[in-house]
DNA sequence: CGCGACTTTGAGTCTCATCAAGTTCGGTGG
DNA sequence: CCACCGAACTTGATGAGACTCAAAGTCGCG
């Protein structure tokens, strides 16, 4: 049943309640779909590959990389359990980036052509996929705003504080301390900065007391001082919904579902298989 | 007759054919729209304002722009004719940025509550309006890669490029001549470099020969060069259309009409970036 | 136990920001 | 018509942050 993609897609949202009666009416239209595991390091897609599905990370991480001529390659997106990928591709029907396993870890495809079942069907499903997209570009441009305009200690801090977040929000067991499964030099080709100079960083980030890295391992030990260095605004990484005058479907009559009544099982499991 | 809006965002598209009929089909479900005068330094939206409509900017130059609490600002993107401004408050509402006129311009107004209809009886649309957004991002990611990796020139050269390319894109008269209306202040914030070192490196590219600016005027003298030094590769301001499967619509009967009209040509060493 | 991947540390260098002073040019008011 | 003003731009000097190269240290794993 693949209740289970659209539930990992729509846990995250404040309007789960408010699209689910439609997604539930929908699912069965839907074939069955499997869950695949990806060892760390596969490949999920390529630069020039037609795209015709959508695929959800049930867990483990990934990244999408962007390669230069010259050999150097930049990580553009990172994407943790629960995250939809490949959205921007739905038009285009191509591939502009690699995609690659960071961990371990399952994924579940979702074909463009049983999307469209969905559009059709239910044009307050791409409503939603704007907003999906409308966040993910919010990270895209807040990265640059922190790229261009802040120091190495500033960006480095920043992405720490969003990884931070956006584990939180997915479990709240993580707390301070968690997985981080990049490289030093992975964490470089993110920020746009030398290996050696995130290694400076998170020296200088120890020697104040604000973070501790250990073998991929990430604690955060004064996690208010770290966001008030970055200057870091979690705001970007709400989803938003609603202001605007799309909703086809009359505003929900605001029921207190309890997040577990979602039929989402706390999924613990797959947390992050390591390896790397 | 608000045909006009159609013709200046579905003219930049292959697909124009495709979607021609539909679209015209529709058109008499809108309201009468007006076109409004803005004059340069006009604000067109703010941060924090609930989004409740499209705009098409008919003509000047408009941007999106980011204050910092330090009082320093970013420019995030910049408008020319033809472009749909506020595609990503679809869903969300809400402004995140500043948008302000950076010329007189005129611009009219689609309100959301007019896309619905569109939406709603032409999943297509939506889809376009994907493609449409997905070549905003694959700007938005381009712009960072190049920002984060390359020098100062190329920066200012990839942006002069690009700036070019589209305005060919709407009109092929620009031939290699045209106003770019930005202080090297804007520049400055636009490439996350000082204005002194935007003026130090337009001083530098004319002493080689690739492009001259006085007053806001813009003279490229050896395009090729300065694409090359630039790294400059179209491709990623093509609107995308097709790969995939998400047509509703009968696939053209594949008349040849220009050579992306399938899709997508042979996308090899890409540069290009992406977005998820 | 040793190899390889990852990280740390040091030294030298370069790009670019900052500060500051001076220049050009269009517009405005006398 | 001229003088002045301010915005935009240019140019020079100085310094900080970050890159590169290079070498040594750590750790997991076979």
């Amino acid at each position: 049943m693949n209740r289970v993609v659209f539930d990992s897609i729509f846990k995250r949202f404040d309007i789960y309640h408010t699209l689910e009666k439609e997604v539930t009416a929908l699912l069965d239209h839907f074939p069955e779909d499997q869950l695949i595991h990806r060892k760390a390091g596969d490949c999920l897609w390529q630069e020039g590959e037609s795209a015709n599905s959508l695929l959800v990370l049930r867990s483990g991480w990934a990244c999408s990389i962007y390669y230069h001529k010259d050999g150097s390659r930049q990580l553009l997106e990172i994407y943790l359990p629960g995250d939809v990928l490949g959205l921007c591709q739905i038009a285009s029907g191509n591939r502009r980036t690699n995609a690659v396993m960071l961990t371990d870890g399952w994924v579940c495809e979702l074909p463009h052509s049983s999307l469209l079942k969905l559009f059709d069907d239910s044009p307050n499903t791409a409503a939603l996929l704007f907003a999906i997209i409308n966040q993910r570009q919010a990270m895209l441009a807040e990265r640059r705003i922190t790229m261009t305009h802040r120091s190495a200690k500033q960006r480095l801090a920043h992405f720490i504080c969003e990884c931070h977040t956006r584990l939180l929000e997915i479990d709240e067991n993580y707390r301070d301390e968690f997985l981080l499964p990049l490289t030093q030099q992975d964490l470089a080709d993110t920020l746009g900065m030398s290996a050696v100079h995130v290694s400076r960083t998170f020296s200088q980030l120890a020697a104040e007391g604000l973070v501790q890295r250990h073998l991929f391992q990430l604690i955060i030990l004064d996690a208010t001082k770290l966001r008030e260095i970055a200057a870091f605004d979690e705001r970007y990484l709400k989803i938003l919904w609603g202001g605007g005058n799309l909703s086809l479907i009359e505003q929900p009559p605001s029921i207190p579902i309890s997040p577990a009544a979602s039929g989402f099982s706390e999924d613990q499991d797959g947390r992050i298989a390591e390896k790397q």
